[in-house]
DNA sequence: ACCACAATAGCGAAATAGGGTGAATTCTGA
DNA sequence: TCAGAATTCACCCTATTTCGCTATTGTGGT
């Protein structure tokens, strides 16, 4: 039997699940709520196995309360359902713990799937989703494409390696075993090739696009 | 149709794979390969929608080949099946650019809807392999644990950001309508709570802990 | 031989940063 | 309401940085 907690704003769509869970072999509805605001008082009364969570909810956004509750009741696997197929809120949603990120057009069926699939450890998605976090995935995780590579010499790659470590132009002297004023000459020449004019921004931008 | 053209060093499931994909409506087998060693090759006198392909094969492995044909042949999806549940073939092979990962223990009919999906612009996945991916996820791209959090008061998180956008104290008091005298007075309170004497050192750590 | 360029070095001026000390005001939690 | 924290500002002095220009040496390519 998996006990099953219904967060959904639309009170129509709350009572669909209603039925739709009851009516079902093996599943047990623990309780609908229309929004997350006494999500932990809600769920320590009526504990369940998995949460379907609605993303867009008044008060407290289903990707918050995701968060909220993986903190207080890590073992609840949660399902978001939503409406929303942009890929900053599939993002947050798997984030904050979600197990599982359907879309709202999926068939009853396929919902009660979803929740025998989350709660067997699998992680249902509906196929286009699937897709865009493996996208996500890609090009969020891909060695961050040196965008350019400004072409920086040897010697002032060094020199800019050191500046990144916060040495001072005397240190960086004494590193080379070279001259201040080579130093000097060096920065200059790479704040030039950079487009940049302090040191705090040249880290910054070699700190980014990983130049060092 | 669907073509598709199978990569896999196993003769009797190659023979097996052949012969559901014949047999099935909507498919057609355009080949099928024991290695990758002509992978461009054969793909390019074939050519194909979806590749099924193995990971562990005699010479090229599978996810060699996938990064290989998507160089290539960027139309064509590729679809994973193996035996390896390994975290890091999973991870290669989504960085590599499949577009579904399915074990070999699938049933025929869901190595057929595996390949329908990709070709509808899904990302098939074993239920336990999505799980992985968004476990993999998170794990990668979570706000890297902020180890300390360095007491900043909200002033000087501000003062600290525009610092790492390279602004100059003038320009960062500017910003914030105070003094240029105030600015100082926060960025030496800043480098006092991080240990730094430098712009540069407080913008290597800001980036490097994430504190902004 | 000549050129481009990396690497080295120097000088000087102006701007910016860093650190010491002290102090007023506002906010905030106990 | 009172202590402590946060925020604000001032003045002084020194160190460092930034940027202008110039110049020598070595190396690789045409």
């Amino acid at each position: 039997m998996i006990r099953v907690a219904i967060f959904e704003d639309n009170k129509h769509l709350r009572e669909t699940f209603r039925l739709l869970l009851d009516s079902a072999k093996g599943f047990e509805c623990t309780g609908t709520y229309n929004d997350c605001n006494n999500l932990v008082n809600d769920l320590a009364s009526h504990s369940c196995d998995v949460a379907l969570m609605d993303i867009e909810m008044p008060g407290m956004n289903g990707i918050e309360a995701t968060r909220l509750l993986k903190k207080h009741f890590p073992g609840i696997s949660i399902l978001i359902q939503t409406v929303f197929f942009e890929d900053e809120y599939i993002f947050n949603a798997i984030c904050a713990g979600a197990s599982g990120y359907i879309l709202k057009s999926t068939t009853p069926d396929g919902y009660l799937e979803a929740i025998r699939d989350v709660q067997a450890g699998g992680s249902p998605m509906t196929p286009g989703i699937a897709r865009r976090v493996l996208e996500l995935f890609k090009d969020k995780l891909q060695p961050a494409t040196p965008v350019q590579d400004y072409d920086l010499t040897v010697q002032e790659k060094k020199v800019l390696k050191l500046l990144v470590e916060g040495k001072s132009y005397k240190l960086i002297a004494a590193d080379l075993f070279v001259s201040i004023d080579t130093v000097k000459t060096h920065i200059r020449n790479i704040y030039s090739k950079l487009h940049v004019h302090s040191g705090t921004e040249a880290v910054s931008l070699a700190l980014r696009d990983k130049i060092v």
